[in-house]
DNA sequence: TTAGGGTTAG
C-alpha cells in the first residue's frame, strides 16, 4: 500500500478532535511530499472544518494557510476552502475573487454558489448576495436546485419574500429541502397563512419532509395558536426531537407544565435544546427547584449542559437563593470552559451572585470583565441595589454613563429602584428627568411607580400624590399602592384613605390594599375603623393570600 | 478515480 493512499484512508477514516490531531495529520502530509496533492490538502480541510470547535478563527486561519501553499489548487480545493470561511463575508468574497480570476481551466460551479450564497444569508449581506446572484445568472448555474434553494433561503432570511418567491417559482427543479426554504422564509417573516399555502402544496410530505413539519409547529408556537401546533405534530409522519422541542417550548412559554412535560417524557431521543426547553419552562413559571432536579438528572443522562443550559441553572439558582447552590452552579461554570466573556452569561452569572448573597464575587466578576456592555452594568447595579448599597449602584450608573453606553428602559428602571430603595430623592428626580430630556425615552408607569415610591418613603406624600395626579400615562395600581405604603410608614391617616380609595376602586378585590389601611388605623389605635375593613373584606370574600407581600 | 453543497428547535 502506498503511502498515498494510507494517508487517504486514514484521512477519510479518521476524526481529528483537536488541533493537536490536526498538527499531526498535517506533520504525515509534509513527511510524505504531498502538500501539493489535491485530493489529500482537500481531505485535510475537511476535517478542519469537521472539528468540534469549528467554527473557529485559529482552526480556519490553519486551513487557509496550508490552502494557500498549494500553487495550482483544483476546484475542489477552492470549494472545500470556501466552505470553511462560510463563517466571514469579507474573506468568503476575497477567496472567491482570486478563485473567478483564474483561467477558464479552474472556475467557480454550483457548489461555490451554494457556499456562497449561505455565506451572505448567515453574515446578513445583503448586497453581496444581490451581486452573487447576478452572477449566478450570467454563469448560468440557477438551474442547480441546491443554488436556487440557497437563494430562497437567501431572500428569505433578509426579508426579500418576493424575491424568494421568484427564486423558487422559477427554479427548473424542486426538492424537499427548496420547499421547506419557501415555507421558512413565509414563517420568517410571521406570514402564516401564505406558509401554509407552500406548505399544503408540497407535493411530497413524507418523512423526508420533517424539517417543513417542524418549522410549521414551531410558526404557530411562535404566534401563540398552540392547538394548531399540536394539530399538526399529531399528523407529523414522523417525529424527531426537534418536533418535540418546538412544542415543549410553547406548552412552557404558555405556563402549561403538564403538557410540557408529558410531551418531554414521551421525546424519543433528548438532547441539551429538549432538556433547556424543559428547565427554563420551570424557572419561568417560578418552579425553580424543580428546574434544578431536572437539570441534575439531565448530566445523569450523560447530557451535557451548554452555555444554555447553565444560563437556565443560574436563573433558577437566582430565585432559589441559596448561596451554597450559587457556589457550586459557580465553580461548575468555571471549570467546564462556559464562555464567561459573553455578556449576557456574565451577566446571569453576576445576578446570581448577588441574589444568593455573594456580592464580592459578583463584583470581581464584573470589575474582570474585558468588556461591559448594558446587561452586565444592569446586572451590578440591580445587585448593589438589592443588597442595601444604593449610593454606590447609583455611582456605577453614572460610570456607565462615562463609558458612554445609551441606558435604555430597563437601565432607567433599574437606576430609579436603587434610588429609590436607598432613599436618593434628588438623583431620582435627576435621573427621571435625564431619561426624558437626554435620552428621549417616554417614563412608564412602572417609572413613575418607582418615583412615587421614593417620595413617598422619604416622606414627601404630597409631592408624591402630585406626581401621580400629574403623570402623562394613566398611572398603575402599583403606583398608588407605593403611596399607600408610603401613607403607613409616615403614619398619615388622611392621605392613607384618600390613597385607599382610589385603590379600592382601581382593584377592588386585591386584599392587600384593604390590610395596608386596616394597617394605618391600628397603627393609630382606630380599632373601630379597623373591624369596619375587616368586615368589608369578609364580606367581599377577600382574604390575603399567605406569604405574599403586603406592600 | 477517489473529495465538496442548500432547510427545522433555545
Amino acid at each position: 500500500m502506498s503511502s498515498l493512499s494510507r494517508l487517504y484512508a486514514f484521512l477519510k477514516s479518521s476524526k481529528a478532535k483537536t488541533i493537536i490531531h490536526l498538527n499531526q495529520l498535517h506533520a504525515h502530509i509534509i513527511k510524505n511530499g504531498l502538500e501539493q496533492h489535491d485530493l489529500i490538502i482537500n481531505l485535510f480541510i475537511s476535517r478542519c472544518t469537521k472539528l468540534d470547535a469549528h467554527p473557529n478563527h485559529t482552526i480556519t486561519h490553519y486551513a487557509l494557510s496550508i490552502f494557500n501553499l498549494v500553487v495550482h489548487p483544483n476546484a475542489h480545493l477552492w470549494n472545500s476552502i470556501l466552505k470553511a470561511h462560510i463563517p466571514s463575508l469579507p474573506i468568503s468574497i476575497s477567496l472567491f475573487n482570486r478563485f473567478n480570476k483564474l483561467p477558464k481551466t479552474t472556475t467557480p460551479d454550483d457548489y461555490t454558489f451554494s457556499s456562497l450564497i449561505k455565506c451572505c444569508s448567515i453574515n446578513n449581506g445583503v448586497w453581496e448576495g444581490r451581486l452573487i446572484h447576478g452572477l449566478v445568472l450570467r454563469i448560468g448555474v440557477l438551474g442547480f436546485v441546491f443554488v436556487g434553494t440557497s437563494l430562497v433561503d437567501f431572500y428569505g432570511k433578509i426579508g426579500e419574500i418576493g424575491s424568494a418567491r421568484k427564486v423558487f417559482d422559477e427554479m427548473p427543479e424542486r426538492n424537499v429541502v427548496s420547499w421547506t426554504a419557501m415555507v421558512v422564509g413565509y414563517l420568517s417573516l410571521g406570514d402564516l397563512r401564505s406558509a401554509r399555502v407552500v406548505f399544503d402544496e408540497m407535493p411530497l410530505r413524507d418523512c423526508a419532509a420533517t424539517a417543513a413539519w417542524n418549522a410549521m409547529v414551531d410558526g404557530y408556537v411562535k404566534c401563540g395558536d398552540l392547538d394548531s401546533a399540536r394539530k399538526v405534530f399529531d399528523e407529523m409522519p414522523e417525529r424527531n426531537v426537534v418536533s418535540f422541542t418546538c412544542l415543549i417550548d410553547g406548552y412552557a412559554k404558555a405556563g402549561d407544565m403538564e403538557s410540557a412535560r408529558d410531551l418531554f417524557d414521551r421525546a424519543p431521543r433528548r438532547d441539551v435544546v429538549a432538556w433547556s426547553a424543559l428547565i427554563s419552562g420551570y424557572v419561568q413559571n417560578g418552579n425553580a427547584d424543580r428546574a434544578v432536579e431536572m437539570f441534575v438528572e439531565m448530566c445523569k443522562e450523560n447530557v451535557k449542559p451548554d452555555e444554555f443550559a447553565m444560563v437556565n441553572l443560574m436563573s433558577a439558582c437566582s430565585q432559589i437563593g441559596s448561596s451554597d447552590l450559587a457556589l457550586w452552579v459557580d465553580s461548575y461554570v468555571t471549570r467546564n470552559s462556559i464562555d464567561l466573556s459573553r455578556p449576557h452569561i456574565a451577566a446571569t452569572l453576576i445576578d446570581m451572585n448577588a441574589k444568593c448573597g455573594n456580592m464580592d464575587r459578583a463584583t470581581c466578576l464584573f470589575e474582570e470583565m474585558p468588556k461591559r456592555d448594558l446587561v452586565l452594568y444592569c446586572s451590578m447595579i440591580q445587585g448593589l441595589s438589592i443588597h442595601g448599597r444604593g449610593a454606590l449602584a447609583v455611582q456605577l450608573f453614572s460610570r456607565m454613563l462615562e463609558e458612554g453606553l445609551v441606558p435604555d428602559e430597563v437601565a432607567f428602571t433599574v437606576v430609579l429602584t436603587a434610588c429609590s430603595r436607598a432613599g436618593l430623592v434628588e438623583e431620582g428626580m435627576h435621573h427621571l428627568c435625564s431619561m426624558k430630556n437626554d435620552y428621549g425615552l417616554v417614563p412608564s408607569p412602572d417609572h413613575y411607580a418607582c418615583i412615587v415610591d421614593l417620595l413617598g418613603r422619604a416622606g414627601h406624600l404630597e409631592a408624591a400624590y402630585e406626581l401621580i395626579e400629574s403623570m402623562p400615562v394613566e398611572p398603575h395600581a402599583s403606583a398608588w399602592g407605593a403611596l399607600l405604603g408610603a401613607c403607613r410608614l409616615h403614619c398619615n391617616i388622611k392621605f392613607g384613605e384618600m390613597v385607599a380609595g382610589k385603590l379600592f376602586q382601581l382593584e377592588p378585590r386585591n386584599p392587600s390594599n384593604y390590610v395596608l389601611l386596616s394597617n394605618i388605623y391600628a397603627n393609630a389605635n382606630r380599632w373601630t375603623d379597623v373591624l369596619e375593613l375587616r368586615n368589608r373584606m369578609r364580606e367581599g370574600c377577600l382574604r390575603k393570600i399567605p406569604g405574599q407581600s403586603w406592600i
